[in-house]
DNA sequence: TAGTGTGAATGGATTCACAGCC
DNA sequence: GGCTGTGAATCCATTCACACTA
């Protein structure tokens, strides 16, 4: 039981040894949560309250927790303002992380320009593509930077000190271009194209296929006819 | 075991009764491989090179088709052709769904020229903001629609048959229009802000949280310091 | 009284392994 | 020999229930 006075009683500071993998998904929906918390100045929280905000069970929330350390007050709740760094702390976004975009189509440049992803720390210093007609235009919400070929990833990532990329690439060049971002000594893949990427194990890769989203959500309103 | 010549062999045709979720959520991937296969002319694939292509093994992807029904040929493998047409009958992308965008920022600007979308069936026949600038604009690549009010969403949705909607709008005004959606007879939302969304049960919701999404990454690559 | 932390019990999903078929 | 379909076994995640603390 925690001091509950900000005093450090993580368990595995580092990796995701023996960690459940929807606990970890859950992690990031907590903060968001205690986030909300803390903008109506609450101070402290339950697991049960929490759990709530999320459709989930009050004992799912303490065991998610305890993978971690031991945050809570027994009769009190979770220090809302403790638990928001402790969490940072655990997922990483207690520091700012350097981001490359590659791909600047119509879904590359929403992403580029996307505020969600500064607000979490995560700031987007260099964009790529490799039509001669978008390279070198300026990003209007990025003044300071504009768009450079793709072959000058690997050395824009060693001097920004780039670690994710964000691919939003037509699906035929992603594998390509993930191979490049390998190569740049990238760590991290979030890739939006509809397809299966390969990489080596120590790079990270996690895809978002919009298509796939909405194709399960047709799954799961197919029994039922029109609500009216 | 299904004589493979088309022969309907459903199991469940409608309800996700008794079916893990993480199968419905593969079926999507399998689906998207064996167009794939298709396209390069594979006429038969097994179990095993499915697998292979997601990452999974060949006794899970046998399991998942299990659920479902008897689509394989015991030492032959599975009909490419017919297999696409009978994931695309389960996950109801055997017609077209008419699709509504809420939400005219950068990034349901780019949602609603995603082509991903018509390409699996989901057509975006209606997209509406609250800006009144934006209002009346018609979209660049559907030219046939304008930018509607949100008012409009409940008459636009009963005349044009919508049933499933994108949600593209800022975290504070998530909410309310998702229990506009619900009031105008949407089955599914797509939500894309950053917050988690209450509906009744007989609307479905799925959430993306891209900053999540990158949360995530940063997490699995927290432990392991820059490559070079 | 209100609420955490955690072993033990339960429930689900994945993997194994093999009978049966082409 | 190659491959599916499926019960049985295993593994993993969630839920329960309660000792303990404020």
């Amino acid at each position: 039981m925690a001091s509950g006075t900000g005093k450090d009683s993580g368990k595995n500071p580092a990796g995701p040894e023996g960690i459940p993998e929807p606990a970890v998904r859950r992690l990031s929906l907590y903060l968001r949560e205690l986030e909300n918390f803390r903008a109506n100045n609450r101070k402290t929280v339950s697991s049960r309250e929490l759990g709530d905000a999320l459709g989930l069970t009050d004992a799912q929330v303490r065991k998610d927790f305890g993978y971690f350390g031991q945050f809570g007050q027994p009769g009190i709740g979770y220090q809302v303002e403790e638990l928001v760094g402790q969490l940072r702390r655990i997922l990483g976004t207690d520091r700012v992380w350097n981001v490359a975009v590659i791909g600047q189509g119509n879904l590359g440049r929403a992403l580029t320009a996307y505020r969600g992803f500064l607000r979490k720390g995560f700031q987007i210093v260099a964009v790529f593509d490799d039509d001669p007609d978008k390279v070198g235009q300026v990003i209007p919400s990025l003044e300071s930077i504009r768009v450079q070929h793709i072959r000058e990833l690997k050395k824009t990532a060693a001097d920004k000190w780039i670690r994710l990329a964000i691919l939003a690439v037509p699906a035929e060049y992603a594998q390509p271009v993930a191979e490049q971002c390998v190569a740049a000594g990238i760590q991290g893949i979030l890739n939006f194209a509809p397809v299966s990427l390969t990489a080596p194990a120590e790079v990270a890769v996690t895809s978002v296929d919009l298509a796939v989203q909405l194709e399960q959500l047709a799954f799961r309103v197919l029994g039922s006819p029109p609500r009216f």
